[in-house]
DNA sequence: ATAATATTTGCATCATATGCAAAGATGAGG
DNA sequence: CCTCATCTTTGCATATGATGCAAATATTAT
């Protein structure tokens, strides 16, 4: 096993024609160069230097030796900057993974401007609906709302997880606009057969939780679905406000109850990045997390704006 | 500073695919492996491997360092095995240093059967009349009449250095041949200026050392202008066998006072391989002397055959 | 010839690597 | 859902190797 360290004792003897001189140079004792130099001749099972009291000189194997290790080294310092330089600032490839309806709507509309602030990075963005292993798909970071079980990763909450009830105004118009909790029963609520109690929804308002046995004609694995019907005039839909906020906001959907939000549970933890708790955080997740922080805030684009109202 | 250590640990995880197998194929307990790798990347200021308790995955970083260093690595290898190779047959080049006379009789005739023996060995042969200094002179093996100094160097007897009378035929028989040493003082006899004593002739013979004062028409201090005049029927010369062994073969010169030669002196030590004293010999230098020594022989072929006569 | 400097070696000291054991974690299989 | 097997990591004791100092040897310059 050849000791690095005894190859840059070697090389830096030839470059500084003596030992002692090569000692000097790197804060070492003439014994210790003179006996690494000893041990990689042993090594390779050739003289490598000729030694004189005054001089230094190659013999053929060293003459080849230090030719092809002298580049070599420079190679392998080589390999450690391009390394380090990755580290340095935000470059390279990021593997971005993702649930794919928040990604559409909030993640992939927010690549050109980090990309305009670290031109550098190339991204890869996976948008997948079943669970993946960040490692196994090869993923730097990956968004996930709600749910995080992953104990081996590092959470950043980006952003909480706020589920607003809300219809079309069509539908509002035609049965009426509920104005407390109990009368939801007798609308035609969709329901994300996903949450746990799907058959229930627990609302928290002004006046404590208050649990709901609602039903309806449409009973759906995807939130899509269920928001694609709210937007129809199906119904009354319980659904996060990143996907129907700008939606609220615009006036084609509008807030039920709006005093009332979903209670927080397993899926109302929030919005966060998850990454590997690596020692060394990659400059490029770091960037990327903290763009995703600042872009959304502690209140995001997609909520309402302050209506005074207080938070649970 | 990077242990060259780590590095092939860190191929050889990446490779094996896990720590604990990287370990059982290189004998090393799992947690060696584990801190030599995070040395690595602590070193690098990088995370190279994502790690999992089933899985280790490269990150962009390790991906691209790993394919660096492993190509590196092979050039490493490489680099040694090369100059292994360098010593396992007699290759390449070898330096050969001798005095002139010397080398142009009887080391440059030898090579050509020496090269034909081994046919990846290029010879590049200096011959200088003053002393040089092998190392400073780049050379691996220097032919020495005569005069070892060289305390550093380790020196192999190649053969005799034998000094004789000798004149022309036709310097005989104009002069007449003498009988015994003191008659020397009335020949003129060929001075090469360089012996300590150059004015004396110490001969040992049947009875004994006999010195003669000698002295002639001639002093040089040149042994090629002594065997040239003596050639030329100028007087009797003083000069070493290997000089004028054929020609007294052959009968140009005719060998004076055949009972006595020079008595050994500086000059007569012998004909010596002369080669720096490293633990490791490369093949090529162990074999140019050995040729040398197997050519030469106890009794070289420029010496008289037998002739029976006893020797000091 | 003398002084100065270079390499090498022995020896004590110190840093580092290693192995073992235990703890924490993860995926497979019942 | 739980248990088991396996993997990584960490703490600790040990062993291997590196280092510095001093002395011996050798060589060149003055």
């Amino acid at each position: 096993m050849n000791s690095l360290n005894a190859i840059r004792l070697f090389t830096a003897s030839v470059d500084a024609g003596s030992f002692s001189e090569a000692g000097r140079q790197l804060g070492l004792a003439p014994s210790s160069v003179s006996r690494q130099v000893a041990g990689l001749e042993d090594s390779v099972g050739a003289q490598l230097l000729h030694r004189t009291t005054r001089k230094l000189s190659l013999t053929e194997a060293g003459r080849l030796y230090f030719e092809r290790v002298s580049r070599i080294l420079a190679e392998l310092d080589e390999a450690s900057a391009a390394v380090s330089h990755l580290e340095e600032a935000p470059r390279g490839a990021l593997h971005v993974n993702g649930p794919t309806a928040f990604g559409v709507r909030h993640v992939a509309p927010a690549l050109p401007d980090f990309l305009a602030r670290y031109p550098e990075v190339r991204i890869e963005l996976t948008l997948t609906d079943n669970f993946v292993d960040l490692l196994e798909v090869g993923a730097d970071v990956a968004v996930r709302v709600g749910e995080l079980e992953d104990s081996s990763l590092i959470a950043r909450r980006l952003a909480p997880n706020r589920r607003v009830l809300c219809a079309s105004p069509g539908y509002l118009a035609g049965a009426g606009a509920p104005e407390r909790p109990e009368e939801l029963a007798a609308h035609n609520c969709l329901i994300y057969t996903r949450h746990h109690g799907n058959v229930h929804w627990n609302l928290g308002g002004p006046d404590g939780l208050a649990e709901v046995r609602v039903g309806g004609n449409l009973r759906t694995n995807n939130t899509e679905a269920v928001h694609a019907a709210a937007l129809g005039g199906l119904g009354i839909a319980l659904l996060p406000s990143w996907l129907v906020g700008q939606e609220v906001q615009s006036g084609r959907l509008m807030e039920v109850l709006p005093g009332y939000r979903a209670a927080p549970g397993a899926l109302d933890t929030g919005i966060h990045a998850l990454y590997p708790a690596d020692r060394h955080l990659s400059a490029k997740v770091r960037a990327f997390v903290d763009f995703l922080v600042e872009r959304y805030g502690p209140r995001p684009y997609w909520e309402d704006p302050p209506r005074g109202r207080p938070r649970p």
